[in-house]
DNA sequence: TAAAAAACATACCAAAAGGTCAAGTTTTTG
DNA sequence: CAAAAACTTGACCTTTTGGTATGTTTTTTA
């Protein structure tokens, strides 16, 4: 009877459920969003939802394992062949591009770790640290080598995470302030240039 | 019988409620959040927390009020006669402070921005808006006199907050990658150093 | 010190929400 | 095309939770 498009009904309600649930994660907090709320905005029955996932936790679950993985793509990367003036653009560039096209993750991470990342203390410990660590021995070996003035390679890193990621956690209060509806492709470049102008010049490199 | 205190009874309880409220919206969110468990956190019946708030809303709107006077009083200024480089100076010790000694009220107020500022839309519209307008006005004023070199004023600000803010919204996550218990004394030093340093030198001011 | 006001506490209720069940329908597979 | 697997759904059950009702104790006041 129904058109069915030649993808799996699995794929296609998991991931209709998906966006929902993510949706009303961050609008309502996770005990705020109810199994109903999720199936309604999904447009399935209460109990299709249980199917697919066997209760809320693991609906959660789901959402922040999206949410890690979008954030580990759109991290950026620091290499060593780049130099500091490069590696840094395309640090601020990828994660001012993440904070804009992708800010629903940035927001159910952002409110994961405020909460106490209970769910992430696994991951904070041992892949972000690590990841930091590695990053801050690039950044070190740099200024050793005198490619860049002296400056604290782990502070840095923390500063172009909040800067880029507030744009994504803050757009509402952002938009208030400028009296925007929405932002507009302008606003990814203009951030952009500002952040890396501010900064590099801040670490001497401009 | 009890050894009273010469304060009110009144004064007591509902600073304990809102300290055991501040912990729990942060910890679990506002639905998450029972009146129970508001009442054990506070050491008190139930009941008894619904005496002195009619409800749980009631106790949110407390809380959130207090912590809007937190910020109003930690946002610092900028005085047209410190100059630039001194008024960001000020701005950047006051927010950092800010955000080392008062990390409950930083994060009740990123939540409720992230969640969609239901509770502060107001807030954001008028008084917020206002501030920044007036501010970038003290920055723009700066900058056609040749005090300053020419940056945008609002994404100045924007960069201030966020990269202070950071350090309490995101305490759990700092303190696990630098595989620490707590914050010390001397790390406000060291960040507001730090971003001091380069903000002020990303400005030219340095 | 007695009456009034404030504070405390137990028991209870109705609504909401997570989750199960069982009976159906549709789709896939051999 | 028939059997099996996958999917759909309304009804139901149990627990949690916000809030109330009511009565008692403590503190203040006149």
């Amino acid at each position: 009877m129904k058109n069915n498009k030649p993808q799996k009904i699995r794929a296609i309600s998991t991931d209709k459920i998906l966006k929902a649930a993510q949706d009303e994660f961050i609008l309502q907090g996770y005990k705020g969003a109810t199994v109903q709320s999720i199936a309604d905005s999904a447009r399935l029955p209460k109990a299709n939802v249980l199917y697919y996932f066997k209760n809320k936790e693991n609906i959660y679950h789901a959402v922040l394992e999206q949410t890690l993985n979008m954030w580990d793509e759109g991290i950026g990367d620091i290499l060593p062949e780049d130099g500091p003036k490069l590696a840094i653009e395309k640090f601020i560039r990828s994660k001012v591009a993440m904070s804009f096209n992708n800010p629903k993750a940035s927001k159910i991470y952002a409110m994961e770790i405020i909460q106490g990342a209970q769910h992430l203390k696994g991951y904070a410990r041992t892949y972000l640290r690590q990841w930091v660590r590695d990053k801050a021995k690039v950044f070190q070996c740099w200024i050793d080598n005198g490619e860049m003035h002296e400056v604290d390679p782990v502070s840095l890193i923390f500063l172009i995470w909040s800067s880029t990621q507030h744009y994504a956690d803050f757009d509402n209060q952002i938009l208030t302030i400028m009296n925007r509806a929405d932002y507009e492709t302008d606003d990814i470049e203009h951030v952009t240039n500002f952040l890396t102008d501010i900064i590099l010049r801040g670490c001497k490199l401009k």
